[in-house]
DNA sequence: TGTACATCAGTGAACGCGCGTTCACTGATGTAC
DNA sequence: TGTACATCAGTGAACGCGCGTTCACTGATGTAC
C-alpha cells in the first residue's frame, strides 16, 4: 500500500519509474473533486512533479488520459457496489438474498453517485478523439457493474424470485431507473428537493422498481 | 410565422428590436447542433450580427444566456411530449388512453433524446453561476414535462388501472427510467448496441416499466 | 569487465487558440417643457 | 411644434486566461561486443 503510494509521489531520480500510472491517479483526483471537465493535462502533471511535456510519453494525448480516468471511475463504481453487497449479511435462502441485494445495489449506486459526483459523471464521459469502446461485450470488464446486476437477475430466476418471461432486458431496466434517478438529482429536478424528503423518494423509487419487477411478493420483504 | 423569423435575422436598422430573444434563438440553435458547450456568446451574436458587447444589454453574462437556452430546452421537450401525446389516437376508455398515453410518451422521450441530443443535454445542463431554481415547484412551468407525467398518472388512479397506493412517487420512478435509458444510451454502454436490436431494448424496457407500475394487465394492451 | 552507442524518458520555452468580459465611445429614441 | 437632454442600445479594440500541443534538447539506461 505505501509502495504503491510511495511512486506516486514526486520522485527523486530523473526517471520516474512508474508516471502513467502517477498520471492516471492524479488525473482521478482531479475528475473526483471536479469531474470530466476538472481533469485537466498539465495540472496533473504539476501535481506529480513533471513537465507537461512528460505526461506524452505515456499519453498519446487529453483524451487518452481522460480514457484512463473513465476507466478507473468505471472500476470504483463496480468495486463500491460489490463492496456493498459483500458488507449486506448474508443470512436467508438465496432468493431473499439476492432481492436484498437489488436494494443493496440500487442504493449504492445512487450514494455513489451523489458522493463520488466527479467520477460519476467521468465514468460516462465521451473523452475527445477515444473510439467509445468501452463498453462493447469484448471489453466488457470495463463495465463490472453490468456484470454485477446481470448476475442478481440470473440469481432472482433461478430462486423462482422472478418470472422468467421478466428476465429478457431486466437489467438493462434496473441500471436504467437507478442511473436515471441519479441523473435526475444530479442535474434534475430532484436536486432541488430538500435531503431528508429526498431520501424518501429514492427509497420508495427503488421500491417500485424492484416492486415492479419482482411482482408484490418483493414489495413485503424490505 | 415570417414576423417571427424576421426578427431573428440581422436588422438593417441600428437598434435591432428584439436582440434578447435573436439571441436565445441563436443560442439555442448552436446547443441542438453541439450540446450546451456549443452555447458561445460570441458565436450567438456573430450569428445574429451583431457585436459581442451588445449581448450583455440582454445577458449578464454567458451563464445567463445559457440559461435561456435551457429554458427553451426544456419547453421544446414538453412540447414534443404533448404533440405526441396529441397525435397518439383518442379512442377507447380514459384508462386505456391514459395507458397508451404512458407508452407514446415514454418513446416520445427517447426518441427527443437521441434526435435532439444537444437540447436535451442542454435542458440538464447547469448554466455557471446561475441559481439552479428551475425545477422549483414555484418554477415549475419551466418543467412542464413532468405537468404531463404527472397528470397520466392521475388518470390512472382514477380509472383504476394502477393501484392508488402506487401512486406516490410513480411519477419520479417513470421519468427516472425513461431518462436513464436515454443516458444509457447517450452515454453508456447502450450506445454501442446496433440500431435495431437498440430499438427492441428500448421497447422491452419501457414494456417493463410500465407493466412494473400497472400490473401485468397493462402488458397485454401493447 | 569496459566501452560505444542506440534508445528511452525526461526538460523548458514557446505557440496559437478562442473565449468571456471590460472599456470608453457613439448613434438612436423618447419625453418634459 | 420644436428643442434640450437623459437614457437606452449599440460599436470596436483590447485584455488576460490557461489550456493542449510541439519543438529541439539532454540525462539515464541497457545491451552488443
Amino acid at each position: 500500500m505505501n509502495g504503491v503510494t510511495d511512486v506516486r509521489q514526486r520522485r527523486d531520480s530523473y526517471h520516474h519509474g512508474d508516471l502513467r500510472n502517477a498520471l492516471s491517479d492524479a488525473a482521478t483526483e482531479l475528475a473526483r473533486r471536479g469531474g470530466p471537465d476538472a481533469v485537466v493535462l498539465r495540472e496533473a502533471a504539476r501535481r506529480v512533479g513533471v513537465s507537461a511535456t512528460a505526461a506524452y510519453r505515456h499519453f498519446a494525448n487529453h483524451g487518452d488520459l481522460m480514457h484512463a480516468v473513465k476507466l478507473r471511475a468505471l472500476d470504483e463504481l463496480a468495486d463500491t457496489l460489490e463492496a456493498a453487497l459483500a458488507a449486506a449479511s448474508d443470512r436467508g435462502a438465496l432468493g431473499e438474498q439476492a432481492v436484498r441485494g437489488l436494494y443493496t445495489t440500487a442504493r449504492a449506486y445512487i450514494a455513489f453517485a451523489l458522493s463520488q459526483t466527479g467520477l460519476f459523471r467521468s465514468a460516462f464521459c465521451h473523452p475527445d478523439g477515444q473510439v467509445d469502446d468501452d463498453w462493447t461485450p469484448e471489453h466488457q470488464a470495463a463495465a463490472p457493474a453490468y456484470g454485477i446486476l446481470a448476475h442478481l437477475m440470473d440469481v432472482l430466476v433461478e430462486t423462482g424470485k422472478m418470472p422468467p418471461e421478466r428476465r429478457a432486458c431486466a437489467d438493462f431496466y434496473a441500471w436504467s431507473v437507478v442511473h436515471g434517478l441519479a441523473m435526475l438529482i444530479l442535474d434534475g429536478p430532484l436536486g432541488q428537493v430538500p435531503e431528508p424528503q429526498r431520501d424518501a423518494v429514492i427509497d420508495r423509487t427503488i421500491h417500485l422498481a424492484i416492486t415492479g419487477l419482482l411482482g408484490s411478493d418483493g414489495a413485503s420483504l424490505i
